[in-house]
RNA sequence: GCCCGGGUGGCGGAAUUGGUAGACGCAAGGGACUUAAAAUCCCUCGGCUGUAAGGCUGUACCGGUUCGAUUCCGGUCCCGGGCACCA
């Protein structure tokens, strides 16, 4: 054994012993209970980052324990391929987006290697990977047979210079990223899945599902965003209604006008001649602002009359129709009743237009005026100038309202959904290919099981213009009729990145299966994920499409879990300088220096300890010698102590020390303080301080003359070792080995906490005085009320404070505090 | 703007169910060892005040509930995540 710590020698040992004897493979196994793990796959960018380190630090800290718990612990890894910054890449350095991805991959495959995690690397996949996108190709046809995948039109953001489709991303400041030219909005025909099918079972089980964080239940309830209201049809002067949606019925009498979305299919059909000029310049202008823009509430409220009117179905009155900037096309109808009086967008709006206000809602007190008010009144009231409503409250003329429209067969009450289809279609190269070919005589017609998969083509160019790569290719785009054999077209839209995202955590399971997307016997022993772990920003997409995806599968017979994962942890941030780690801002923090410094072990632990996981962890390089330090200073400790352990028989409780017992009662202590911290909080850095404070106490204690203590000291050690090793695998195996062990920390099992050991002499009582800490007292455990009140009163720090008082009341809390008020 | 979080010493953080604010670590200062340096070890370390014992004060800000509030309630400010084509 060394005299002192050398990472670089054990870490390389232990990687080539656990690579070479596949230490992590796992297979279904009946006599054991599972334990599947899985910690985001990563996007193959380059390099791992410090949320990497830090995701996977937390991922395999909760493997290893698991393991030593005797757990059949599945812990796969793979990588999430497709996507735009590698086809980005192959813009800029020619290189084409699959050798990128393959590339990154390799060179990520190795730095997680050098980590020391416990994957069982026989499963990776990679999306890319044509026996990954194949079965997705075939789940999207059983989508599309099921009605669950279908093609709509719908908004892009449109270069006019490059000629190409623009994510969100690449938009800066209503510009293109690449020419700065102003960006359009351009209506192309795009697949859809259905989510919305599945609106009310995902609402539905987030109250189900007790491991997930409450706050990522809350985010995905608002995201589904279900509202119960009315659908009411507006009458237009010219024949036929517009229909609208509303929360707010019981204002219905005091819609004066009605606002339409810009992309609304009647704007253009009711703009009466004259106006057509105006309004064409208007949708123009507005198509061109930023989507989450419209939505802000400090949008400056725009419109344009289209000349035409419609009839309030309540009053009978006239109403002007307009198109405004705020109302959004894609929630409720497009079209949205203006109550000026208690709406404040459309209060903004009918004074800039100077409309009329009709006040329906009383507030109880003040008298509204439509004159002087200045603000919209939203809240609850009293109905008035609303006919038959009159002097009800409007909470109770929702109702009464609705079931009044509805009677009159005005309106229907109806439920509405925040969640809109999941829009999949991307006019991109690299992605998985929509298997569907569309034929003049035949229309969209799916590839047959025969033709599939539908390869993704590597003969391709890389420009940035003009659109999707593949449909400038005529070798792809070219084909024939599956139905009726003549000349077709393949579509040429890529699947959105995340459908891939959506069902690796089950390909997992059976990465090498042949015979379809997913082999149902072994889905059904791993599933559900029983950890999941990734950053707190997939709260809601990703982790709602997977949501999504496996309630698909399951009625598609693949699965029997109506739920993928059971327990969900949500990472915060890497912060460095109050800010996200990114290149363009030069504030990254590169893992490999770290770990060639310090070593893996070092790394994982300081990330470890540097914050509670679900917290941001603003990033401080100044730390890691703290762990590296202790690390160093247990090395010593041990080397030190191996005559004293080597000699050590077993312990014998009578002949103990105070000092003996002490550290005995630190020891237990220790374990079961960061079994719980592990196991029920995955408050990593509470547990590291607790086994330093551990390894500090050991350090303190001198078993050198006193040879009845030496099986205390060596418990102690090997208890240290034990808890450490999911922090620190090499470290501890490593130590291990030396102290005579042979086979493995992971077969000696988790520590056993001892109840007794662990169990106080006595007790520190805190004392208050009204409610301010005049003094502490130490008591036997078992002291009784009436005994620590007396040695508080008579405590010469407490009794001062008593003089001349009278006492009004004692709380005592048993074994912490006793508070006095006088 | 909307939805969801967060704010505690010089710094990262701790206080798990309303009960000792600052565990553990970093940085800093002082000391020991050394020819010297590194490494290591020991001591101090929220602020004000006091020779000391101690006292007062302090968890973004304002207010409330309570014997007692970092923790619960109301309001304000600031920071972060998401907002449907970044993943």
């Amino acid at each position: 054994m060394e005299e002192r710590y050398l990472p670089e020698v054990i870490e390389k040992k232990w990687q080539k012993k656990w690579a070479v004897e596949n230490s992590f493979k796992v297979t279904e196994d009946s006599s054991r209970q599972k334990y599947y793990l899985l910690e985001m796959f990563p996007y193959p960018s380059g390099r791992i980052h410090m949320g990497h380190v830090r995701n996977y630090s937390i991922g395999d800290v909760v493997g290893r324990f698991k393991r030593m718990q005797g757990f059949n612990v599945l812990h796969p890894m793979g990588w999430d391929a497709f996507g735009m910054p590698a086809e980005n890449a192959a813009i800029q350095n020619k290189s084409h987006p699959a050798k990128w991805t393959k590339e990154n991959i390799d060179y990520m495959r190795i730095q997680l290697r050098r980590m020391g995690l416990s994957y069982d690397w026989d499963r990776e996949l990679a999306t890319c990977d044509l026996d990954y996108y194949r079965w997705e190709q075939q789940i999207f046809l059983e989508m599309y047979a099921k009605g669950l995948a279908y093609k709509k039109s719908s908004f892009v953001n449109w270069c006019p210079s490059c000629e190409t489709v623009l994510a969100n991303e690449q938009v800066e400041e209503g510009g293109c990223w690449r020419c700065d030219s102003s960006v359009v909005q351009k209506e192309l025909e795009q697949w859809f899945f259905r989510i919305t099918e599945y609106a009310d079972e995902l609402l539905d089980y987030t109250d189900k599902l007790p491991g997930w964080p409450e706050r990522v239940l809350v985010m995905q309830r608002n995201w589904i965003g279900k509202s119960f209201g009315c659908e009411i049809d507006f009458p237009l002067e010219k024949g036929g209604s517009i229909k609208v949606f509303t929360t707010r019925q019981d204002t219905v009498f005091g819609a004066t006008f009605m606002s339409l979305a810009p992309e609304h299919p009647l704007a253009l059909p009711l703009t009466i001649p004259e106006r057509l000029h105006e309004v064409t310049a208007f949708i123009d202008r507005v198509k061109s602002t930023e989507k989450i823009r419209r939505s802000a509430d400090d949008l400056e409220k725009e419109g344009v009359f289209t000349g035409s009117y419609c009839i309030n179905p309540a009053t009978g009155e006239r109403m002007p129709l307009f198109l405004a900037n705020f109302v959004l096309p894609d929630y409720g109808t497009g079209a949205v009743m203006a109550v000026p009086t208690h709406d404040q967008r459309d209060y903004e709006f009918a004074r800039k237009y100077d409309l009329p206000l009709k006040v329906v809602i009383q507030p109880e007190g003040v008298l509204l005026d439509s004159g002087s008010m200045t603000e919209a009144y939203t809240e609850a009231g009293i109905m008035v100038n609303s006919g038959q409503f009159n002097g009800i409250s409007s909470i109770i003329g929702k109702e009464r309202v609705a079931d009044w429209l509805q009677g009159e067969g005005k309106g229907k009450k109806t439920v509405n959904f925040r969640l809109r289809d999941w829009g999949i279609s991307r006019q991109r190269y690299w992605g998985n290919p929509i298997p569907i070919i569309y034929c003049e005589s035949c229309g969209a017609v799916p590839v047959p099981a025969k033709d599939l998969p539908v390869i993704l083509p590597l003969d391709v160019e890389f420009t940035g213009e003009g659109g999707s790569p593949l449909a400038r290719l005529d070798s792809f785009v070219n084909t024939s009729c599956p139905l009726c054999g003549k000349t077709a077209r393949r579509e040429t839209d890529t699947m959105d990145t995340f459908v891939e995202s959506s069902w690796y955590f089950l390909r997992y399971c059976c990465p090498d299966y042949v015979g379809g997307p997913l082999d149902s016997d072994k889905v059904n022993y791993w599933m559900s994920v029983d950890q999941y772990i990734g950053g707190i920003e997939h709260a809601v997409m990703h982790l709602l499409y997977a949501r999504f995806f496996t309630k698909v599968l399951r009625d598609l017979g693949y699965v029997n879990v109506d739920e993928p994962f059971t327990n969900l942890l949500t990472q915060g941030m890497v912060i460095k300088d109050g800010a996200k780690m990114s290149k363009s801002k030069g504030n990254v923090v590169d893992p490999n220096a770290l770990i060639e410094k310090y070593g893996a072990d070092t790394a994982r632990l300081f990330s470890l300890f540097a914050a509670p996981p679900e917290k941001d962890l603003d990033w401080n390089d100044q730390g890691v010698d703290g762990s590296f330090r202790f690390l160093s200073r247990l090395w010593k400790l041990i080397y030190e102590s191996i005559p004293f352990i080597v000699s050590a028989g077993e312990i014998k409780i009578p002949a103990l020390t105070e000092e003996g017992r002490a550290l005995r009662r630190l020891t237990h202590k220790t374990i079961r303080k960061v079994t719980a911290d592990i196991d029920e909080r995955f408050h990593f850095n509470t547990a590291i301080a607790a086994i330093m404070e551990l390894v500090n106490g050991i350090l303190a204690f001198t078993p050198k003359n006193l040879p009845q203590n030496a099986p205390v000291l060596k418990e102690s050690l090997e208890t240290a070792l034990l808890l450490l090793y999911p922090f620190v695998p090499h470290f501890s195996e490593e130590l291990w080995e030396i102290l005579g062990h042979e086979n493995g920390v992971e077969l000696a099992g988790w520590p056993v906490f001892d109840q007794e050991a662990a169990a106080d002499e006595e007790l520190l009582i805190v004392v208050q005085v009204n409610g301010k800490l005049r003094s502490r007292i130490t008591v036997p455990v078992d002291a009784s009320e009436i005994y620590v009140r007396e040695r508080a009163v008579t405590d010469e720090k407490v009794a001062p404070y008593l003089e001349g008082n009278v006492l009004k009341k004692v709380i005592y809390v048993p074994g912490k505090l006793l508070s006095i008020v006088v």
